[in-house]
DNA sequence: CTCAAACCGGACTGAAATGATCCGGAAAAG
DNA sequence: CTTTTCCGGATCATTTCAGTCCGGTTTGAG
């Protein structure tokens, strides 16, 4: 009853993709390091969302990752789909023959509304919804490490109790 | 993103209760039969349904599970999260303190109304909406068994073929 | 009192899905 | 032709799922 890790990896890293404008083309490490998403992962969802049309390959260097269309193009149904397959609650698949169970089976009729309404709400969400106050913790990361980069001689034995202020860009 | 067999098992096994009369003790064997259910398994998910005091459970001869409330009085959700503890498609556990990805996670908010989605539906659904309509095909199995035992001399080389019409009850 | 019937509940097991890694290969840029 | 970067198939460890087993406890009948 969960989303796998791969499609929620799949969509915060759309949503890193999202931030920037439209064509920029980012490699896998960039995008991993501000999502906090293992490597070759990300490399293997990037993958099916390439094959699904969601995202654009460029190999060699220069290349990586851009998104195909406008984000507010993009649903998160379309995601979770091309990542995990249909979404399906119902466990039995031809669900007009009737199913295991029993003939008009009372328990795949639940499951086929409560699939609808996830469905709904997946299909009506679009990537630039999810992208507006998501603040991906590998950004902060990084903004807190360049902050303390540049301090002068900065103290070592304290480092790990710094609580000093920074900014995000 | 799917239901267990053991919570499928589960409302199953209670429309095969619900079907009788308040309080009528019924033996795992019975239940098993008439849902196709494998015996140890759903005396497994009954335990479960007996400690959430959805069904009361009688020991030794004569013993058996009946239902302990009023069909309309039990909710698919309450069924669901005895035998599969709470609904979650969130990942992250504590939702208030942020996720692990992102202060104010997009993914997780996304999620979440997902979530209240789905519990809608079961929450509002009862076992007696459940098993209206619901022919479980292990009674109707047994009803043809009945129906052939009862026959003269049955066409032995035709059994597998035979298409006579029979009724359930 | 004793035995058999029935559930209780913890340990266990095989199979599948999940979450990831690895590595040789292909393509593009310089 | 070398470097960079993605492609994609194989592989692997872990967890969850689905289900079984078995000794124990409770209850009712004789």
């Amino acid at each position: 009853m969960q989303i796998t890790r791969a499609a929620e990896y799949g969509v915060l890293g759309l949503t890193a993709l999202a931030r920037r404008p439209l064509g920029e083309v980012v490699m896998i490490d960039t995008l991993c390091a501000e999502e906090d998403i293992p490597r070759s992962f990300l490399g293997k969802i990037l993958q099916s969302l390439n094959r699904a049309g969601i995202v654009r390959s460029a190999r060699g260097s220069g290349g990586g990752f851009c998104l195909a269309k406008e984000p507010s193009e993009i649903s998160a149904l379309e995601i979770i789909e091309a990542i995990e397959g249909p979404i399906s609650l119902q466990r039995c698949l031809d669900e007009d023959l009737g199913c295991e169970h029993s003939t008009g089976c009372a328990l795949c009729s639940l499951l086929a509304v409560a699939q609808d309404r996830v469905k709904d709400v997946f299909r009506t969400t679009s990537l630039s919804d999810l992208t507006g106050r998501h603040i991906p913790n590998g950004l902060v990361r990084q903004a807190r490490d360049r902050h303390r980069e540049s301090e002068s001689t900065p103290p070592v034995e304290a480092a790990d109790t710094v609580t000093s202020t920074w900014t995000i860009n």
